[in-house]
DNA sequence: GCAAAAGTGTTTTGGATACACCCATGA
DNA sequence: TCATGGGTGTATCCAAAACACTTTTGC
């Protein structure tokens, strides 16, 4: 038999988990879908012939939500043959995280874009389509961990931001409360993860706090621990 | 413009990071191709249209070794158009990891297939097709993740195992030295790890080792660190 | 007896936790 | 003055690391 005598060629998809942190709630992009099923989905679509899976979600995020291009990275593939009932489609998802994103403008192709409340859909309160929430909840799940031992949690800030906006983030993520203190020595004892800017700034009331920058690190060499609880 | 209109199908291929411990070393089974490129490459091939790719990996797996079926977990996605020269395909990878497998049978569809160290193939001293020893080593690094805080060390070891010889996976994989009388307290304190099951066994010179079943945890609460260095 | 692996006991250390306390600001 | 978030000091706790030591086997 050769190689290629039963090879198969599938539609390929994207489907763009799209995380910020908004009015105090870690928040996720999604569109209303105008086919059917005509509920909330994920921004994603087809992958063209001679464009990369990247391309594609970059395309299809700016397309759908007509936000600004955002870091995406691989997460994983999801290709059982029924999970589109109208196709056989094999969709591979990609987590992008962005500081306090604004709201989508309207009249994008897939209709409005809007940033909802990721809790709402993993407590099945916000039904999506197709599989999208496990999809949302993977990319999640992914996130709690790469908080850990890498910079991932800064991707939530401004370039420039107090340890206690970071400190929010870790909280959010993991849906905890972490002692303010403790976190303020602990991240600044991780090497490389941060570095004072020299700036102070005055988040609400209280005694202004010290601006920071990324450090040069991207790999933590001292984890970030989640409480056991 | 309609959805579908720049919609394209792909071929989509899986290829297989089987991995074992022999000889005490991690070693990865390869198969011969008998087409171009002539090289050692890692089993895998073509999905079938009606097949999910956890089958086509099975069934990759089976044909190419000729070894049993080996429980496989996806681990990623490469997808850039140019990662096979004759054609663009999308292959995801899978890992599976067995306890001691035995040499493949001879005669197998894609010639003879054989375990050979994984070190040799991450220092380039021997060569695989395609984009397959950057497949390799994401899977190692994914298994090096993994060990920490899953039970996926135990899946190198026979079904009755003693702690010396789990200890010698964690060194293995992670290509340290660990001190045995800390990991013995260690790995017997993660709850839900590893059951005695009251039975000895002589492993080489020495006092006889207890034997010890896999405990009932899936995820560990307590990870197994490893070293900083 | 000797080497080697299994297993126990004990000390030290470094980081996480808990929390008292001071600082600097807005209201 | 008070509430609030920023930041420091410090005692406690606990797990990892280091290592001395005993046990049980093969040679």
């Amino acid at each position: 038999m050769s190689e290629d005598s039963e090879r198969a060629r599938f539609p390929v998809a994207v489907d763009i988990v799209a995380l910020t942190i908004r009015d105090d709630a870690l928040r996720v992009v999604v569109v209303n879908r105008r086919k059917a099923p005509r509920r909330l989905a994920l921004p994603g679509g087809f992958v063209f012939a001679r464009e990369s899976l990247e391309k594609a979600a970059d395309r299809k995020f700016a397309g759908e939500t007509g936000l600004d291009p955002l870091p995406l990275r691989q997460i994983r593939v999801y290709s059982k043959p029924d999970r589109d009932p109208r196709e056989r489609v094999i969709t591979v998802s990609y987590l992008g995280i962005g500081h306090d994103l604004p709201d989508p403008p309207r009249g994008t192709a897939a209709g409005p874009a809007r940033w909802i409340p990721a809790s709402g859909v993993l407590d099945d309160s916000v039904p999506l389509a197709f599989d999208h929430r496990d999809v949302l909840r993977d990319a999640i799940a992914h996130l709690r961990a790469a908080v850990e031992d890498s910079t991932a949690a800064m991707d939530f800030c401004a370039e420039s931001f107090t340890i206690g906006e970071l400190r929010r983030v870790y909280e959010l993520v993991w849906d905890v409360t972490l002692d303010a203190r403790n976190f303020y020595r602990k991240i600044r004892n991780v090497p490389g993860f941060i570095e004072p800017t020299g700036t102070f700034r005055q988040t609400s009331t209280g005694r202004p706090a010290q601006e920071f920058r990324r450090g040069g690190a991207v790999r933590l060499e001292t984890p970030v621990l989640r409480p056991a609880s």
